[in-house]
RNA sequence: GGAGGGGUGGCCGAGUGGUUGAAGGCGACGGUCUUGAAAAUCGUUGUAGGGAAACCUACCGUGAGUUCGAAUCUCACCCCCUCCGCCA
């Protein structure tokens, strides 16, 4: 959520990042409207407010007089309705505003290219050498089926579609790649958390899935639960409403999640293979960091990101995506595309994000500066540290060998005890 | 699920319906003392909105109600703790 008063302060600079982003920019229109009248309605009512305190103090000084307060009484009853009423306009205005605050979208940093969608997302660099095989790379879905580690026909029956069983050495390979990452990040200062993956709405407003992305949630009713789409949703929240105090900054979180997506709106997309499901492993990385740090901790938390890649030996390609593409909340946000051969191209293994102050102010996470007056929001940050099924199929298909077989990528074969899959 | 207890400032903890935004303590910050530090002592110290400022307003788990006036009374809900039941 962005700052009520910068809002109004640079309007035309909010409508501006609007626009860049393909955003309907009639909504700050309205909300600068909204914000006007409930501003001089609150002014009215804090007055009416302040008399009706006045004349309180002076019942309470004339009852203990001992003398008659009913002229006084009278008018003060007078002014508390005169309030009742008023309040409830000023209420229903605080609301309409709330929700407009809620469903504006984060400012792009100056940094971030300009563009319409993805097509025009920036390339930063590449790494690796792309694989050449003397024969016909397999899919990630056919080499799972070959060497019975997926099981898409049995999933489906027991959940549907977008569902998958791993088997064998696909699930230990599933549960290796979550053991090296977390031990990656944990060595590299991030510590290790295993939150709720079930959480409550004001979570969800919290780091912004809600109230306007509601479609992409799993929703439980009764009482009102949501499944996380990212641990970014539970880990932000761990601070939610509280001050920190200067020393305890920056915070660096790493966790590994099961993370639960509709995808509403993608049929056709993906159908086939592990690339998009409705249920999938990550292991995430989250920061809080001071305002001033936040821009140089996104790109060491890209290029914590970037290490997992290379330590595997991933062929990737950096890419700044451009205003059109980027997330709501986001200020700014690289993208990790690992090379899958079978596809020929690259493809989002990691999003990693500057969300500045805009989750912070949602969710109220402040903290106070040494010697200081008042509390600033942190800004936070999270980035993919990688996802687990897009990390497992970039492997399969870029150490596939000609018989079938599946090499083992170094760093994983203490966990996987084994050199190739087969 | 049943029975009871409790949610107050950064933390602990008091609070009779009327200068209680809230005693007291801890912590933090500043001063005195000291060569320096500790101890002692004095002072300052919540968050947010409005205003150029003086200052005003709101906030004692959340929401509604009673009242001229609610941290304090009533109701609903949420959360935490203890015991019983059930359960991985």
């Amino acid at each position: 959520m962005l700052d009520a008063r910068f809002i109004i302060e640079n309007s035309e600079k909010v409508i501006q990042s609007l626009l860049q982003r393909g955003y309907d920019p009639g909504i700050i229109k309205e909300f600068l409207g909204i914000e006007d009248e409930r501003r001089s309605l609150l002014i009215e009512v804090e007055r009416l407010r302040q008399q009706r305190n006045e004349l309180s103090e002076i019942i309470s000084k004339i009852k203990k007089e001992g003398r008659d307060a009913s002229t006084e009484t009278q008018k003060a009853k007078n002014v508390s309705e005169l309030i009742k009423e008023k309040e409830e306009k000023l209420k229903d205005l605080e609301e309409k505003s709330k929700t407009l605050l809620l469903n504006i979208p984060n400012t792009p940093h100056e940094s971030v290219p300009v563009g319409k969608d993805e097509t025009e997302n920036v390339e930063i660099r590449r790494w690796g050498e792309l694989p050449v095989f003397d024969f016909e790379p397999m899919n990630h879905w056919d080499i799972g089926e070959m060497l019975e580690i997926i099981d898409f026909e049995r999933a489906s029956k027991i959940a549907g579609a977008r569902f998958a069983i791993m088997k064998g050495m696909g699930a230990k390979l599933e549960r290796s790649l979550i053991n090296f990452m977390l031990d990656l990040n944990t060595s590299r200062g991030y510590k290790e958390v295993f939150p709720p993956i079930i959480v409550n709405r004001d979570s969800m407003i919290g780091t912004g899935q809600l109230p306007k992305f509601a479609n992409e949630l799993f929703t439980i009713l009764d009482p009102e639960f949501y499944l996380i789409p990212t641990a970014e949703v539970s880990v932000t929240n761990i601070h939610r409403n509280e001050i920190l105090s200067e020393k305890d900054l920056p915070i660096y979180y790493t966790a590994y999640t099961p993370c639960f997506r509709r995808e509403a709106g993608s049929y056709g997309k993906d159908v086939r293979g592990l690339i998009r499901q409705h249920q999938f492993n990550k292991v995430e990385l989250v920061k809080f960091v001071k305002p001033e740090n936040s821009y140089d901790e996104l790109e060491s938390l890209t290029r914590d990101a970037e290490d997992i890649l290379q330590k595997l030996g991933l062929p990737y390609r950096l890419v700044s995506l451009c205003t059109g593409d980027l997330g709501f909340a986001a200020s700014k946000t690289y993208d990790l595309e690992v090379w899958l051969p079978a596809q020929q191209r690259y493809r989002e293994i990691s999003s990693c994000s500057n969300f500045t102050d805009f989750q912070s102010r949602r969710a109220g996470i402040r903290f106070r500066r040494e010697g200081k007056k008042g509390t600033e929001f942190v800004h936070t940050l999270n980035g993919s540290g990688l996802a687990i099924g897009r990390t497992l199929i970039a492997i399969l298909e870029n150490y596939q060998q000609k018989d079938g077989s599946v090499i083992v990528p170094d760093v994983l074969k203490p966990y996987m005890g084994v050199n190739v899959i087969r």
